[in-house]
DNA sequence: TTTAGTGTGCCGACCAGTTGGTACATTAAA
DNA sequence: TTTAATGTACCAACTGGTCGGCACACTAAA
């Protein structure tokens, strides 16, 4: 989807530079989905795997859907900073912007495996808490498409969510060589003009 | 992802004729899934969608897990039919196979609801249920690349399965207009050579 | 033709474990 | 001493699963 942050030096600070249990826990509901599935991401699971008591969970999150809310939102948050640094790291020339949104993409698969548990656990527990990701993938989307046609930023954006989605759920058909290829042929066709 | 069979004339009937329960609650358990969540998809809210009680649905599943890899096998048959059916009715000339694909993808986006409910609830619940799900995708992509460059291919096919999750998960940021567009522009790359 | 038996499909009560959530005690820092 | 942060104990509801029974169709012996 998005790459994170390059997630070590990351936020282990909350607002005001205390180190935070509640990204510990939040990281620790991640790891739940990942290892095991959404259906057993329960407030136990949590408390278990961030080696904290039910009661420490609850004080952060009051409830298990403030719990998804708040990893929807450090989602997106992430996104966000992620998106912002691609856009940084990119030139403004036609297509550059989308280039290093797939680059970035279609990168480092361990932050986007975080992104993707946090979508996971939200739709597969109510699908309206991925509201802010709609927002944040309707705000982004211009962005990406600058100096591109619709249509050829549309193929390449859908290709890349597609290609990201089918390996989170391990449906990839195709090897590392033929994923190689493909990934180039993505950053070649944001070349406005490339005919292929 | 594949549209299933025309869903209405389709199989009410257990292997010999008689109308099968059995069916019925797979239908309801999609139904769950689609108007609730994954998360809410129990062997108690199948048996009242179904209008059954919890043993008539224990007597045809009887685990959840094979509640779940029924509904995996039945839209992988589905998915196997449906590919089928557009396979034999397109030609064999280059991309045609794929661009049957592309636009029976794109189509009814009503039975492939179904087949993302069952998708969903097994990711949810446990990945590894998606094993026929994978062995589906690898056996068909050959068939649907026929007269095409891996790369040209895997992008289409990509972005058609990605335009699916997304509108699956409702994230999609395309406009009616602009969504007619995009899957326009997929056909024509489905003819080797086009520009764009 | 009756009748006893047999298998299928489903019901509904029950059970033990889990889940989200509450209430309160406890600790450690400011 | 207050207050943020966590632990402990508990609960009602729900969950997956078991079990005995029941109605019906069908068969086979009487």
């Amino acid at each position: 989807m998005i790459q994170a942050q390059s997630s070590k030096a990351a936020p282990s600070s909350n607002g005001r530079g205390r180190p935070s249990a509640r990204e510990a826990m939040l990281d620790a509901a991640e790891r739940v989905v990942l290892q095991a599935s959404a259906a057993r991401l329960t407030l136990d699971a949590v408390a278990q795997e961030a080696a904290v008591s039910k009661g420490g969970v609850m004080y952060h999150f009051p409830s298990k859907d403030a719990l998804l809310r708040a990893m929807v939102e450090r989602l997106v948050e992430r996104s966000i900073a992620g998106s912002q640094a691609v856009a940084d790291s990119a030139g403004n020339g036609p297509g550059r912007q989308m280039r290093a949104y797939v680059a970035a993409s279609t990168g480092n698969p361990l932050g986007n495996d975080q992104v993707a548990a946090s979508m996971l656990a939200a739709v597969a527990n109510d699908p309206a808490l991925l509201e802010p990701v709609r927002e944040f993938f309707q705000a982004r989307f211009p962005k990406l498409a600058q100096g591109l046609s619709l249509e050829r930023a549309a193929v390449v954006h859908l290709a890349t969510e597609g290609l990201w989605m089918m390996e989170l759920m391990q449906l990839s058909p195709f090897s590392p060589t033929q994923r190689a290829r493909v990934v180039n042929a993505l950053l070649k066709l944001t070349d406005e003009g490339s005919v292929d």
